[in-house]
DNA sequence: CTGAAAGCGCTTACAG
DNA sequence: CTGAAAGCGCTTACAG
């Protein structure tokens, strides 16, 4: 087991003091002006021993960690997983770390999260928050400390954040099905309260309204397991045949209605079309492939992190707001006939 | 802006140590004995100020930074995504934190982010690990790091690992497909020298020259785009038209695979079989569903966890080892005919 | 029962 | 050009 080697020990063995070691190895040594001979032989020296600074001090003594804290609310779905992929990718690019975490959606859970990361000193926060967070928030920007939501925001309070047009996304995938011809477009959401599912719905309730059709909405239950909302869907499906398309907000959902169409042997476009919201992987490889409404996932990190960095780097005010919409693109595939 | 209160704070305060305060907050008091008066006093202070130790100050002096570092080949896979979850679980019930980080299987980018962890003073290690990384690992582990490798081992290396039984998973699945006489049965895999995708293969000769049927193994590139491998599985369906099983060593060819047989116009499961290995949610809801060997999850986290932990607080020595392959159980659903 | 003091490994204002 | 010294906020061996 090999004794870490640390500053003073390096200060020792090259009879210096710590100070100067520690400029050369944070790049002051020309701004400081250590002589270049000093500076390459304590280079050399740190190199040959593979000297490596204790983070933990390193961050005890400036007050900062490095580190981005990104809370999601399921690390596991797969529009997050992509996010914070891209996400950790450029905060690596600029010398950050990112550790992440899920919210699950629940409110007191995010409370304890948020506490750890504080606890932990994160340097900036990345949240899609749950509803009933807006004191904690709050209290973290209160603090002078960078914090930028994602996904959906809270009404109640004026903070940066990057998410997706879900109006329009929304709003244009379902004009795109009248176009097609379909008539009855039902549309199935999470009963929450959400500003992304509350925008999705909105974008429908305009494009049904402008060309005068009925609106069909189901509002499915977040706690529902699969075959739950199975069974609600199919019950859908029966109480109301003359339904020839459905929008479904987010794409676990159109899993569950793709599941409850084939159990009825309806055929997708034939009798029915389907457009999820939030693309997936399996929705191209699915048979037949599903219409999806995507987001930019990779320009939507990058809108992240630069607003993130600039608060970080102080390159702009802590507290001042930005907010990014970034524009969805419909991915036609072959769940709708498509004109 | 509050002004954040450390312990000296609390003690100026209180005019008693810090030392005793510090006891106090670690819950020495009684070991210490430090009167009950005084102990309540503090707590109730503590308690009002909401104060929250800092966690930089405590692991630099305790060298422990209760922060476990996972290493997965990808964080946004299924598989990956669940495990993660579990382990979070857990180890927050056991006052840890988790770290994770995707190695994309990429050798040098694992040796990176070892690095990185080392820097970050990681109290643990789980890795999922590429080939070639066993210089690194064995250095962690003669510096009396704990480490636990997960998913594939290293031949060359003798250390803590959990993982499934792949031999036996594969061998069981396929003698399953013969027994619904089925007769010429394709394996799929990827091309890889990793040994949970060997021992599948071997699991899956076995089965196939204990009934003396003749092997067809397909071999995919782990460079290959969907689109590429979807064309390669289609080629050997036109030029093999005899088979009438598929065992894909992953979901992810799986999916592939099923796009294939799609567009072949087969039907599964009366012209083709189909199993995969690695359950995915989608293959419930996929019409038909679609047979899996299954992972199972929590177990191999609450393994996972066991032994780290037994490490990490030095209940067992931290270069023991322990091995432990969990059973894979076999999902029957609609992609085999059953018998 | 309780406290003064050294130490963890860095950074940086100050002095020369 | 370079260094002595204080400080970041904790822990803990030692002394009484």
């Amino acid at each position: 087991m090999k004794k870490k080697l640390s500053i003073r020990d390096i200060a020792n063995h090259l009879n210096i003091s710590k100070t100067t070691v520690s400029f050369i190895l944070n790049g002051k040594a020309k701004e400081k002006r250590i002589s270049d001979v000093l500076t390459e032989k304590v280079l050399k020296y740190i190199e040959e021993k593979d000297f490596k600074p204790n983070q933990l001090a390193k961050s005890l003594s400036t007050g900062k960690t490095m580190i981005i804290g990104l809370m999601v609310e399921k690390i596991s779905d797969y529009f997050f997983a992509k996010v914070a992929y891209h996400l950790e990718e450029l905060a690596y690019q600029n010398g950050y770390k990112i550790i992440y975490c899920s919210t699950e959606n629940d409110t007191e859970k995010t409370k304890e999260l948020i506490k750890l990361f504080h606890d932990r000193q994160v340097d900036g926060y990345i949240i899609t928050p749950p509803v009933g967070i807006e004191d904690e928030i709050r209290e973290l920007i209160s603090e002078n400390l960078p914090v930028v939501l994602f996904d959906r925001y809270l009404p109640a309070l004026d903070t940066s954040y990057v998410g997706l047009d879900n109006f329009g996304g929304t709003y244009n995938a379902v004009k795109h099905l009248i176009k097609c011809n379909y008539k009855n477009i039902a549309f199935v959401e999470l009963e929450s309260d959400q500003t992304q599912m509350h925008d999705r719905q909105q974008g429908y309730l305009k494009a049904i309204e402008e060309n005068k059709l009925e609106p069909i909405i189901k509002k499915i239950s977040f706690q529902n397991t699969t075959a739950i909302t199975v069974d609600e869907l199919t019950g859908l499906l029966q109480k109301q045949p003359e339904i020839d398309a459905m929008f479904f907000a987010t794409n676990y959902l159109a899993m569950s209605g793709i599941k409850a169409i084939n159990q009825l042997n309806l055929k997708i476009p034939d009798n029915i079309a389907v457009i999820a919201f939030d693309d997936h992987d399996v929705f191209d490889i699915y048979n037949p492939s599903i219409t999806a409404v995507a987001q930019p996932i990779d320009e939507m990190a990058k809108e992240l992190i630069n607003i993130l960095l600039d608060k970080m780097e102080s390159r702009t005010e802590i507290a001042a707001v930005k907010k990014v919409e970034v524009p969805a693109r419909l991915i036609l595939r072959n769940s709708t006939r498509n004109s």
